[in-house]
Parts: structure tokens; C-alpha cells; sequence
DNA sequence: TGTACATCAGTGAACGCGCGTTCACTGATGTAC
DNA sequence: TGTACATCAGTGAACGCGCGTTCACTGATGTAC
């Protein structure tokens, strides 16, 4: 009568092992189905199978977890972009591969952005400068958080001539706010109700605001 | 002794008179500290000096109350917007007032953001659908909601010659996805920490990359 | 113009809920000698 | 290799809180005759 109750899993040393990693991942799990405010500490034990102020040996309270959570969520819009860049062909024009690459980025966001909607708005709502700082919790398979990982592509532009290098500066803000604002739009705002063929063809067509205009 | 109690205005009369608008009101103020989080139904009531249920005469429940004040504080949006096109002087050439008036539908917008971040977040926390409604409760002084005004002025662009006519369809959501994300970004995102000037430089660039790339 | 009565808009009291967090504790682990 | 003991990582019980919401009520208002 010991077995099959669904739910916390059966534990059956007294120490969890590896209790901290646990709950981030059960907290995103939480985060996946209902945003930031789904991050419930008690839940997130619970589900663990583990005593509500366990958490307060790895966490110092809610927030710090909820920050956790945050992080790996941004690692994982970094992943989406990577994952978009490596599947450009490495053609022989420098120049276009660049800009496939800027679009492979914009894209793997905005990717993620529809295929997550609440991890996507997790990853941003707790606010974290991401230009300077090298945490590789919050960094895709290479090392690089999202702003990086435009910023790297940008340079490209640069070195292939097709970005000036006088425009390069501040060039990485403008180019993630039209595809940050594009991403929230589509998922929590007026353009929820686009269907797939409305969204790739607004989504191409900002990317080509962005080609154009940067 | 009956006065000199700050907080709930004392009512002298049962009857409240204007019960419904003043929770609006109040709600408001609370989302311009605190967001949509800090529409708390029991707080409004208590602010207005009237016992918590008596919201349930004028909301169904503590949604309705937030939608309310949602819808207000997308009306705040228009009106700041209006008002940044109103200061665009009526100049000779019909094609450079257009483009003026564009930017100044973006700068407006981004105004108001900044000036009442947690009132933009709250605006945008309910997920309306902005496209076809003509809810005077979400417009401006004018009856024009915020995409509905985006819209005007990107007719009058198509009309000065300026954008071309094929290019009009879809033009407002890339325009304005451009610069609902430079708001975000600014409020809540890595360009927080922007001083003024370094603001300014990025909407201007912005705004460039929108005028360029439209 | 006056009265009876339905309707409306508020009151008063209470509910259950789940949360974050604190306290004093105990079982397990690792380290010094 | 064995033992003493500090440290670590969990348990158990409880707290206060403020919330949204429901119930039966009562005071005020307006309308029919």
C-alpha cells in the first residue's frame, strides 16, 4: 500500500540530493502553464515532494526563486535563437548570410515567444539588465544571452559591410524592441488572434523593417 | 470628534451616487502604483469609504472592475498620444506633416509610457483586442483608440504620397510592434536604466528605423 | 398631494483559502583525530 | 579503521495576513394609483 500514489515523488533517503535544481525546474514547469505569478513557492515543494520551508535552505525567499526561474528562462530564448542561427546555411555571399542571420535571430524569438507565451513572459517580468553581465545561467549553449547573441550577429553585419559601422551603436535596442514588441503583441495583445499565415507574413514583414530601416 | 479622519471621505448620504465611476477612479490610482496586481477589489472599496461588497452591485466580480480600469488607462494612452499630434504644426508640405505626425503618434505613445509606467503595463495587462472596437471607454478625445489613431495617421502617409498604398495593409502592427517594444524595453527591460538623453537617441533611432523601413 | 410598495444600493458579518514565512526540531553527512 | 562532533538539509507545526466572495439584512428612492 506504499506504492501508487500519484503526485510528489517517493523519496526515500532524507536528504533530496539536489533539492535547489529541483525546484527551478519544477519552477518553470509552473512558470511554463501560468506566468510569473504561477511560481507558487509552497507549489513548487509540494510538486518536489518536500516540506514548504525546505526551500528556504537554497532559496533566501519566494523572489530569489521566482529569479532562478527568470534565468533559466532566458537561457532558453537564447537556445531558440541558436537553434534558428545554426539552421542557416553557410552560404558563399557573406553580406546575405549576415542578414539571414539577423533574421534567424529575430525569428527564433519570436518562435519561442508563440511556442512558450507564459515562459517567454516570465523571462522578461522580472526586470534584468542583460547588456553587461556574463551569467551563464542565462546564457544559450555558446555562452550568450539573448542581447549577446543579437549584438554578435550585428557585428557580422558590420564586418560583411552591409551595416555601417557608425550606425552599429544602439543598432542591438532598436532591432530587440521591434521584435520584443512584435513577440508581446502576438501573444498578449491585439494580435492574438492571427493565424499562422498572418503572423509569418507580419513577422516577415517587421524583420524586413528591421533589414531596411536599421 | 466626527472629523479630522483622513482616508474614507466621509459620506453623509446611504446612497453613494456615483459608486461605479469612483471605484474606476480609484482603481486607476492604485494600478499607477502598483499595476494590475494592485487592483485589489477590497482596496478600492475601502478608498472610496464603502464596505467591500458593495462593488458587486456594479461588477460582477473583481475582473470586471479590472477591465474597467484597463480600458481607462488605454484611454489615458490615446489622449497622450492626441496630444503629441496636436503640437505637430500644420506645415506647408502635406508628405513631411504626415511623417511628422507619425512620429509623433510613436513619441506620444512612448511618452505616456514612461511617464506612467505602471498605467501603460496595466493598460496592456488584459489582452483587448483593439482592432475593430469602437468602445468610446478605450479612445481618446476623438473616439480613437490607440490603433485606430496609428491607423490615421498611416492613411495619411498613403495619402501624401509618402507610403505606398500596397505596402498600408499590416503596416500598423509592425509599426506598432516596433514601438510597444522600445516601451516595454524601457520600462521593464534592459534599457531601464537609460538616462534621459540615451532615451532620446534610441526612440529617434527608432523612430527612423520605422520611418525608413515602413 | 399623499400613501403603498417594489426596486435599488448600500451594510454587517462571516467564510474558506492559500500564501509566505518563522520557529524549534531531527536525521544524515562529512571531517578531525 | 573507528569514533566524536560540527554542520548541513531536511521535518512538523503554526502564524498572521489579506484576499474574493456569499449571505441575509436595511435604508433610501422612485413609481402607481
Amino acid at each position: 500500500m506504499t506504492s501508487a500514489e500519484s503526485g510528489p515523488p517517493a523519496r526515500d533517503t532524507y536528504h533530496h540530493g539536489d533539492l535547489r535544481r529541483a525546484l527551478v525546474e519544477v519552477g518553470v514547469e509552473l512558470a511554463r502553464h501560468g506566468g510569473p505569478d504561477a511560481v507558487v513557492l509552497r507549489e513548487a515543494t509540494r510538486r518536489v515532494g518536500v516540506v514548504p520551508n525546505a526551500a528556504y535552505r537554497h532559496f533566501a525567499d519566494r523572489q530569489a526563486l521566482l529569479r532562478a526561474v527568470c534565468s533559466a528562462a532566458i537561457s532558453m530564448v537564447a537556445v531558440a535563437m541558436e537553434a534558428e542561427l545554426d539552421a542557416v546555411p553557410a552560404g558563399s555571399d557573406p553580406a546575405t548570410t549576415a542578414r539571414q542571420r539577423l533574421r534567424a535571430v529575430g525569428t527564433g524569438y519570436v518562435r519561442f515567444a508563440r511556442a512558450e507565451p507564459s515562459l517567454f513572459r516570465t523571462a522578461f517580468s522580472v526586470a534584468t539588465d542583460l547588456r553587461d553581465v556574463t551569467d551563464p545561467a542565462r546564457a544559450g549553449a555558446n555562452g550568450l544571452n539573448p542581447l549577446k547573441l543579437l549584438g554578435s550577429v550585428l557585428d557580422e553585419l558590420v564586418e560583411a559591410g552591409v551595416l555601417a559601422a557608425a550606425r552599429r551603436p544602439g543598432a542591438g535596442f532598436v532591432a530587440w524592441a521591434a521584435v520584443h514588441g512584435l513577440a508581446v503583441l502576438l501573444n498578449e495583445g491585439a494580435l492574438r488572434g492571427f493565424d499562422e499565415t498572418q503572423v509569418q507574413e507580419t513577422v516577415g514583414r517587421l524583420l524586413d523593417m528591421v533589414d531596411q530601416g536599421l
